[in-house]
DNA sequence: GCCATATAGTTAATTAACTTACCTAACTGT
DNA sequence: ACAGTTAGGTAAGTTAATTAACTATATGGC
C-alpha cells in the first residue's frame, strides 16, 4: 500500500468519524437548536476573546457573512447570545454569550461527555497523545495545501 | 491534560480536517453534482458488490430511504447510474454505475489526487501507517459507543 | 388459499444551512 | 471631501436532509 492510498484511507476514517460524532450531536441537540448554532455556542464558550464580531465568526467557520447572520439571529431569538454595539466603530457589533447561552451549552456538553469519556477509556494516555499530535499535523498540512490551491485559483 | 480533554481535541482536529476536505471537494465538484451524489458515486466505484439496492445504500450512509431516493434520482437524471429490476423480488432494484458515471467519478478524483498527493508527501510511510491504524481504531471505538447508545435509546 | 405484517421504494411537504447578488451605513486614506 | 473598503443585513435560491403517508410486492402462520 503506497502513501497515496494510505492518505485516502486516513481521510475516509476521518470522514466517517466526523460524521459519526456529528450524528451523535444531532441526537442530543434539543428541539430548535441546530448544529451550526451549537458550533458557535461552543466557540464562544471556549474562546477568551470577548470582542468577536459576526465577521470574525464567519471567517473562523469558513462560511459567508449572511450564513453567520442567520445562525446568530437564531441564537439571539433563543436568548443564547446578544449583540452589543462596539464603542469605537459604529458598524461593528460584538457577539456575547448570555448566561442562558452558557448554561444551555453546558447541558448539552454534559450529555456528550459520557460518550467521549467512554471512548477515551479505551485508549492509553500515550496513544491519545500520539493520535492528537499526528491528527493535528495532518490537519495543518491539509490547510496548508488548501491555502496554496486558493492562491492558484485567484491567479 | 487528561484523557477526556485530549479526546475532545482529537475530535476537534478530526472535525476540522473533515470540513476542510469537504470544502475542497465542493470546489472541485462540477455544476449539478452535489456532495451526496459524489459520495454515492465513490461508494459504487470502490465496491465490488454489483447488487446493492437503494435501501442498502441508505443504511450504509446512515440516511433515510427518501433521502437516498432523491440522491439516486439526481444521479439517474445525469445518466451516471441506472436502476435495474431484481429478478427474484419485484420490489427491489439494483443500483448500477453507468460508463458515464465511472468516467465522471474518475475525472473528479483525478483533480483531487494532486492535493492528496501533496499532503501525503509531507509524511513518512511509518507516520501514515501509524495514523491510519490509530484513526481506524478511534473510529471503531466511536461506532461501538454509538451502538450502545442506540440500544439504550430503544429500551 | 388467505390475511396480517413486513419490506422496498416513492411522493409530498418541511427544515437547516448554506450560497450569490445586492443594499446601506460607517470608517479610512490620500 | 470623496472614492474605496469594510461590517452588517435582506432576498431569493439550492442542497441535503427529515417525517408522514402511500403503493406494491413478498412472506409466514393458520
Amino acid at each position: 500500500m503506497n502513501r497515496l492510498e494510505m492518505t485516502l484511507l486516513i481521510l475516509r476514517e476521518i470522514a466517517i468519524t466526523a460524521d459519526s460524532s456529528r450524528r451523535r450531536l444531532r441526537e442530543v441537540l434539543p428541539e430548535g437548536l441546530g448544529e451550526a448554532q451549537f458550533d458557535v455556542l461552543s466557540h464562544l464558550t471556549f474562546t477568551t476573546n470577548r470582542n468577536e464580531t459576526p465577521s470574525d465568526l464567519a471567517r473562523n467557520f469558513h462560511v459567508t457573512r449572511p450564513a453567520m447572520t442567520q445562525t446568530l439571529n437564531r441564537l439571539r431569538a433563543a436568548g443564547l447570545i446578544e449583540l452589543v454595539p462596539a464603542p469605537q466603530d459604529g458598524r461593528v457589533r460584538y457577539v456575547r454569550l448570555t448566561a442562558a447561552g452558557r448554561a444551555r451549552h453546558g447541558e448539552i456538553v454534559g450529555v456528550l461527555e459520557a460518550d467521549i469519556r467512554a471512548v477515551s477509556r479505551r485508549f492509553s494516555n500515550a496513544d491519545l497523545e500520539g493520535l492528537l499530535q499526528q491528527a493535528r499535523r495532518f490537519r495543518l498540512e491539509m490547510e496548508q495545501t488548501a491555502k496554496l490551491d486558493t492562491k492558484e485559483h485567484s491567479s
